[in-house]
DNA sequence: CTGTTAGCGCCTTCAC
DNA sequence: GTGAAGGCGCTAACAG
């Protein structure tokens, strides 16, 4: 038994042409059953497993997709990522993973990395705004591997992208927050050259203007995504003349910290202060304090892209380019943290 | 710009041969610098992108690594994840991502289509111990494709592991529980089928003998790892006659639910019961009451796991069979729910 | 129904 | 230094 047997040994063995056994192989109807039988049998004798890189190479799709994230250690990416595999599974799809560490270089080797793998599309949800980057994933484009954006996308013409109701579940968690009784209400904010952070922000803001609030440029802060962000924000809060009563924060783990922070200070959640953050990490649910959070749909937004790649290859009307744009609903969870009325 | 150029279209364009753009793209050393600065330049112009499908055929080598675990939405196996994919990276190998959902056929699909996509090794955390599963594994070594298991594994010829103490993690946080006064202390074990939780009952057990403590059965309960699970085993522990002060709970998810269920039963911790968990989740440090827990050092898991896969690819010596069991060292943090002194 | 042939894109002898 | 030819394993077109 030879470490990798082709169709050629079970031909061989059974005296008949490698075409015939792979058609046997791939139940092509022509093939009497006989034969088909003898060759199915043989092959697992002889421990035989196609070669998908000659099918692949021959019929020019691998069946395998790249998906590119800053990072796979991070309740969000996982469970993400846990979709796109789910979905795909069944259409016999290999998920390749590639992680960036929000570094822009790094980026771009995994686009031209997955290409020289000829994946049959990319799902990404990009780390870096540059336009070097943009230029790159036109690159892809002009191959015809389809690029789909998840979560953080850009706007680049003939990418689909599937993302979360951004703008309304800040909107929602702002709200909240004032129908609590809060009227100073800080925001923590993430990198605003994303889209996504643009959007809670311009949530927020539009929550406060339709409440007759004022924006205070001092409560919007950005914040790296951890706890001690967190508690340093807090701190900067804290030391203004008019301290705000809430915070909504587009970060769970700086939200987290913002709560340490304000605990240690001898500051009542929620009786004196809301917070409500974003992401529904496990831990915002977990402690004895929960955290309202939202919930950004993970499993679904990586169905939905995994969904939204299949469309896109099996469009075969080559002139008609689609270009979808996904908006998946969030959902406000409202938990201690910021439940006035339950304690 | 045709969608995909190849050597071929680089050689037209430039009137030499294939071999000659192909041995100057690889710094073949009998080139000329000038065609081969020419070649370069022109590839880069075309975007030319190496097909490395069509490289892997070739040299038998696909430069792909097949991971299979149970699920990647855990905090534990997205970080070793991660640390394979680091180390991995400079090496130029791609990782693909199979999830088995803790189903044994879906293992055995996933062995399959790695095999079939021609990965260049397989590392695995196994989720079931079947001897079916076992001819599947060994007939993937036949063909010199090696496999090594991380955290969960089982004893196959031929196949090199990494692990952690879980023997010394066990014994070391039932010595603690002891230490802190405890001598009443049950355990909350996974599937005791499974290698990690047999080792860690083993330094359970061997912790209480060599304090002269007896093991109790009614003090052993086997339970899923989630929060549910922990609060019934909770309800249990408290029906028995002889009720215990301390659980050692080879989960975080368990330990977590048996607080919440100890404290609503006004049970107060760390004062009257100790809790211990497994697995160091990032939940167990946010919590206000932080959770005590052994740390399983995942990424550096996943690092040497890799680093296994690259010794073994790289012994040339076809006689020896390189047979590695690595174990490293996982950490006890001590943290509230089992510290009486500092309350 | 089955065999023959050619080619996917690349690399690697073997020539010159 | 460079070109020509063959083959990695598979499939699809064309014969028969």
């Amino acid at each position: 038994m030879s470490p990798k047997a082709t169709i050629y040994d079970i031909a061989k063995e059974l005296n008949i042409s490698a075409a015939t056994v792979s058609r046997a192989l791939n139940n092509n109807p022509k093939i009497s059953e006989s034969t088909c039988k003898l060759v199915i049998e043989t092959a697992a004798r002889m421990n035989y497993k196609q070669n998908k890189l000659a099918q692949a190479l021959k019929s020019g799709k691998s069946h395998n997709i790249g998906v590119i994230v800053p990072r796979i250690d991070s309740n969000f990416f996982a469970s993400i990522i846990r979709g796109i595999e789910e979905e795909l599974y069944p259409h016999k799809y290999n998920v390749i993973i590639c992680q960036t560490h929000e570094d822009e270089k790094r980026e771009i080797e995994n686009i031209n990395t997955l290409l020289n793998t000829q994946v049959d599309g990319i799902l990404m949800s990009v780390s870096n705004m540059s336009s070097e980057n943009d230029r790159v994933i036109e690159k892809v484009l002009e191959k015809k591997v389809p690029v789909i954006f998840f979560d953080r996308k850009k706007n680049i013409h003939g990418v689909s992208s599937v993302t979360i109701n951004d703008f309304g579940a800040a909107y929602a968690a702002t709200k909240h927050l004032i129908e609590q009784g809060s009227s100073k209400i800080a925001y923590f904010t993430g990198d605003r050259s994303l889209e996504i952070y643009e959007n809670r922000f311009n949530g927020y803001k539009q929550a406060l203007i339709d409440s007759g609030l004022n924006l205070k440029e001092d409560y919007v802060i950005q914040t790296k995504s951890n706890v001690e962000a967190g508690k340093m924000a807090v701190k900067k809060l804290l030391k203004l003349k008019d301290k705000p009563d809430a915070i909504f924060s587009a970060s769970d783990f700086a939200a987290l910290g913002a709560i340490q922070e304000l605990k240690s200070q001898g500051i009542r959640i929620p009786e004196d202060f809301c917070v409500v953050g974003f992401g529904n990490e496990p831990f915002t649910e977990f402690m004895e304090l929960s955290i309202s959070s939202v919930d950004q749909n993970t499993m679904e937004m990586g169905k939905v892209a995994a969904q939204v790649f299949m469309e896109q290859i099996n469009n075969t009307d080559k002139n008609s380019k689609i270009e979808k744009k996904v908006v998946l609903n969030a959902e406000l969870l409202i938990r201690k943290s910021s439940s006035k009325e339950s304690k």
